[in-house]
DNA sequence: TTTAACAAATTTTTT
DNA sequence: ATTTGTTAAA
């Protein structure tokens, strides 16, 4: 099993006897090294459902599973290879009774959380909604609950926030349902506090590898920690300086302790890049080098010195993306390169990222003109569609008769005459006798608070309901399913809904056709037979509609086979961890943006402002080293900030990656650096940047 | 009371 | 440019 294995990664693979932490720099080939030791556990007797990997996001669970597969074979299927998440919904189905969570719950997404908040909080607008949202899920993530929160709260606004979280909490468990941030708490809770369900755990999983270690949170590392018991029979595999979740609660304390709370851990460290060129590697090196080391490792590479990193300047995001699309057509052509070797030809070697999903769309723009095929990656899923959530709604309010949001949603779309009004005045009488609001439904005395017009419309729906989920229960296996599924938008004249909605024709068909998918993706998901990688057909196991819907709200992605599509990928930074391709542009490498904009202090981020910097550095140099062979960087001249368009400076970390003078044919790093200084001084000078740049708008005009 | 049309405001990163 | 709150018509 060690064959082709580098030393330190054949010691990763074959320490067995307890807890091991890999230190594996960027490009070092730490997947290779989970999967290899997967198979190395199972070849030296462990079932393979005794063995579990646990991933950072579903994209890189699938494409672990994908990689297992392809080493050990059919066995790697019985590999519980997941996300934190969804191996915590597995243990809140399988043992959540014990917390009193039934086990048909349902899993909000974060636009049903933002609601239920606005309304815990009494009158609250969206914004603040939003913001107390994110404090809550802090709070969550650092194991507070709403009474601890309360305890620690400093200041009249947390103490508000508190309460509001105990609202909040409240409703959630009226409705049966939980956040992400439960998908973590609430089975540490099930393992902190029921001994036989901990047992049982710990004797099911002899070992535990935790992929990108260093973006566990507290409650994460909690969760592990009790998973793998005393006998810590784990791997964590991770880099310290390619922690960019700090917002989401990761911690790099989790790192640090982790040689405390297991003194026989041994630690191993990947230092070889089988990745970058050295030229790229330097960059990054540079770029990471000012960050204080928790584990001193040196990068090294020996695929040479390569293409030099370009620097490249541009007037606006739309000149970015113009310039951009020539970079990828001159190269797909072997032009720019200066030296002879490998060329990667194919759209898919291709990739722009880029700070915020917002900043896609010129690019998309530009691609398009260019009829370049492309795919925007860690943007706006599938699920988030407004269309999608409201089939999903109508599910889960079959699965889950409590979950009010659902009901909220289904009871409206398509209209059908019940409005806010009658809305509102159930939503006070359901919980004047704590009941969910569809439960209310057949209460005798709605009659004596809404017009007999009204209770006719929520029973006709009521019974529909019933009859659907009447229906749903005895759908079983791919084809029935798409039958049901049909019948049901026919009743409910989805398509009409959707044509009269939009009123352009285009989007309406596109809409409706994202529906189909979702009807076709669905009915595939409830079993019966299936195609695999090779087109074989398996036999999977078969699923009744309802357990589809459950996992619904996990999941990102709906195309299981992205990976052979020959296309440009634009993909945020923070989704493009773990990935890597020949060619990457680095889009909007500006002060303000990358780093993003680090001086106002609005109170929720508590962290300081070099704590964050440090992890804007880190996330500088995931895109870095997301490079196999060449690298752009863009800045641009003038960049749009909201509705006006602002004068832009170029990064800091453009600077820092100290590339060659003479590399940077674009735009000298003297010229990058006058720039700044200039504007650091105009700043200082309390001269608006705006006016600065119009100046040289002007100035360029004649 | 519902629904459609209109005005206003808002952009970090993900499960 | 999209999405939320507001107002007017049906």
């Amino acid at each position: 099993m060690s064959h082709g294995l580098n030393i330190a990664q054949q010691e990763a693979v074959n320490y067995l006897q307890g807890p091991c932490l890999v230190l594996a720099g960027a490009g070092s080939g730490k997947t290779r090294v989970i999967t290899h030791k997967i198979g190395r556990l199972i070849q030296t007797g462990l079932k393979p459902d005794q063995v579990a990997a646990i991933t950072f996001t579903n994209k890189a669970a699938a494409e672990m599973r994908e990689r297992a597969k392809a080493l050990i074979g059919r066995q790697a299927k019985g590999v519980l290879i997941c996300t934190f998440h969804a191996l915590g919904v597995r243990m809140l189905r399988q043992d959540g009774q014990a917390l009193g969570l039934k086990q048909q719950f349902s899993i909000l997404d974060s636009d049903d959380v933002t609601g239920i908040i606005k309304e815990a909080g009494g009158s609250t607008d969206m914004a603040t909604a939003r913001q107390w949202q994110w404090i809550i899920s802090g709070w969550k993530n650092k194991g507070l609950n709403a009474a601890q929160a309360q305890a620690q709260a400093s200041g009249d606004e947390d103490l508000l926030i508190a309460q509001v979280m105990a609202r909040y909490e409240e409703r959630l468990s009226a409705y049966q349902a939980v956040d992400f941030d439960d998908l973590i708490s609430l089975p540490l809770k099930l393992l902190q506090e029921h001994e036989d369900v901990r047992l049982k755990w710990q004797q099911t999983l002899h070992h535990v590898l935790v992929d990108e270690y260093q973006d566990t949170n507290a409650t994460q590392y909690e969760m592990l920690k009790l998973m793998v018991g005393e006998r810590g029979r784990f791997t964590a595999v991770g880099d310290d300086d390619q922690s960019i979740y700090g917002w989401r609660g990761a911690t790099l304390d989790n790192l640090k302790r982790l040689p405390q709370d297991f003194p026989t851990l041994k630690l191993v460290k990947l230092e070889q890049n089988y990745r970058s060129t050295s030229a790229i590697l330097r960059a990054a090196n540079n770029v990471i080098g000012p960050n204080p080391k928790l584990f001193p490792k040196t990068l090294f590479s020996e695929l040479g010195e390569g293409e030099p990193v370009r620097v490249i300047d541009c007037d606006s995001e739309e000149h970015e993306a113009d310039r951009t699309v020539a970079r990828i057509q001159s190269l797909r052509a072997g032009e720019l390169l200066t030296s002879a070797g490998a060329q990667f030809k194919d759209w898919k070697d291709f990739c722009i990222l880029y700070r915020a999903n917002h900043m896609a769309k010129p690019f998309e723009k530009a691609l398009r003109r260019a009829q370049i095929p492309y795919k925007v990656s860690g943007g706006q899923s599938f699920f988030d569609r407004a269309e999608i959530k409201d089939l999903c709604g109508w599910m889960r309010l079959m699965v889950n008769n409590n979950d009010d949001p659902a009901f909220l949603r289904a009871v409206t779309t398509p209209k059908r005459g019940i409005g806010h009004t009658t809305l509102g005045t159930l939503g006070t009488f359901a919980s004047q006798f704590k009941l969910s609001l569809f439960e209310s439904l057949f209460s005798n005395s709605l009659g004596s608070v809404l017009p007999a017009k009204a209770v006719g419309s929520l029973h006709e729906f009521g019974r529909y309901l019933n009859d659907l989920q009447y229906r749903a229960q005895h759908t079983i296996g791919a084809a029935a399913a798409k039958v049901y599924l049909l019948d049901w938008l026919k009743e409910i004249d989805y398509e009409k809904h959707l044509y009269d909605g939009e009123d352009s024709e285009k989007v309406a068909a596109a809409r409706w056709n994202n529906v189909l998918e979702f009807c076709d993706w669905m009915s595939k998901r409830c079993g019966g037979e299936i195609e695999d990688a090779s087109g074989a057909t398996v036999e999977k196991e078969r699923k009744t509609m309802l357990e589809v819907v459950q996992t619904i709200a996990l999941l990102s992605t709906i195309s299981e086979r992205e990976g052979d599509q020959d296309v440009v990928t634009l993909s945020t930074l923070h989704a493009a961890k773990g990935l890597e391709w020949p060619h990457v542009v680095l889009a909007g490498v500006n002060e303000g943006l990358l780093p993003f904009k680090l001086d106002d202090d609005d109170g929720i981020n508590t962290d300081s402002i070099e704590l964050r910097l440090q992890e804007e550095r880190r996330l500088m140099y995931v895109g870095i080293t997301r490079a196999q062979r060449t690298l752009a960087v863009n800045w641009l001249r003038r960049r749009k900030k909201g509705r006006d368009t602002i004068a832009g400076t170029p990064s800091r970390f453009i600077a820092e990656m100290a590339l060659d003078q003479n590399t940077i044919k674009q735009s000298p790093l003297e010229k990058i650096k006058a720039l700044r200084a200039e504007f650091a001084q105009r700043a200082a000078d309390g001269v608006k940047a705006q006016s600065l740049a119009e100046a040289q708008y002007n100035d360029k005009a004649k």
